[in-house]
DNA sequence: AAATGAACCTGTTTGC
DNA sequence: TGCAAACAGGTTCATT
């Protein structure tokens, strides 16, 4: 479920619920995800005071000045359950708070990670050190696209993936910015024209923020239910679409392998 | 330096 | 129908 758009929609839905209650207990009933999980017994006790997402990272702030610092990988959700209900399949850590309720977090795959990072470190740390802007402040703009794709050869796709340049694209963000941009993916990113780079630079805070509102209306969805799967995905115009018609000039869609991950495009409208 | 591939895991879908 | 291969939203590490 995660690109930057999931992430921030999880963010935004759980804040409400954490953002000055204190955690009470901590069950973990698996510690070995990507990496081990930290000593989350530390958090006993602790008030939680600002639930901050930086690239698809989300950033619990802890009273005391310690910050939870969790990825969810592909696979990770975090869902907010009265203590009452059991755990289920894959859950891998249960925070117990103050009100009856618990914050449970459930990873498939186990791709996911986290730390328990000091707050005033938080950029030397190499999780965050070399990330690019965000997608949607000012700092990502054309003249840093254009610093990022000059003299790279690489195919933009990976260009706009690549978190130093960039943070929080994935794979179907990435497909679909460069639908909307007209940019074929495999197209070295230094051949391609300014002019151009104004278009990507705008699509891609477009789609981002459109997914971002669109998830922002399932926040509920999300919190009382299991993984609701795509709530943007209907405005999906080449991401699994492969075979069917182009939506704009009725071309079917290509699929292709770029770094070991699909691509989607439509060969009559990206170049 | 930069580009590609493998690795980490499990579940689901696709193809023979 | 059965089984194996391919594939899935991310990131890091090793190898050309």
């Amino acid at each position: 479920m995660p690109e930057l758009p999931e992430v921030e929609t999880v963010r935004s839905g759980l804040e409400p619920l954490l953002v000055g209650r204190r955690i009470e207990c901590v069950v973990c009933h698996r510690s070995s995800l990507r990496y081990p999980l930290p000593e989350l017994t530390a958090l006993t006790g602790k008030k939680v005071q600002k639930v901050r997402r930086r690239a698809k990272y989300l950033l619990f702030d802890l009273e005391g000045g310690q910050v939870l610092v969790w990825h969810l990988g592909m696979t990770g959700q975090f869902h907010v359950l009265s203590q009452q209900v059991e755990a289920g399949a894959h859950e891998h850590v249960r925070f117990d708070l103050a009100d009856g309720q618990s914050l449970r977090y459930r990873d498939t795959r186990r791709f996911g990670y986290a730390g328990l990072l000091n707050g005033t470190e938080l950029g030397q740390h190499p999780w965050f050190a070399k990330l690019g802007p965000e997608p949607l402040s000012e700092d990502f703009n054309v003249d840093h696209l254009s610093v990022g794709c000059s003299g790279r050869k690489a195919p933009i796709k990976s260009v706009i993936m690549d978190a130093a340049v960039v943070v929080g694209m994935g794979n179907i963000y990435a497909s679909e910015s460069l639908f909307r941009a007209g940019i074929h993916p495999a197209r070295a990113a230094k051949r391609i024209s300014h002019k151009r780079l104004v278009v990507l630079t705008e699509m891609i805070k477009q789609i981002l923020a459109e997914a971002i509102e669109a998830g922002g209306s399932s926040i509920s969805d999300f919190v009382h239910t299991d993984g609701k799967p795509g709530y943007f995905s209907h405005a999906f115009r080449v991401y699994g679409r492969q075979g069917e018609i182009c939506l704009s000039c009725g071309k079917a869609i290509k699929r292709m392998i770029q770094c070991g991950r699909s691509t989607f495009y439509c060969s009559g409208c990206q170049h």
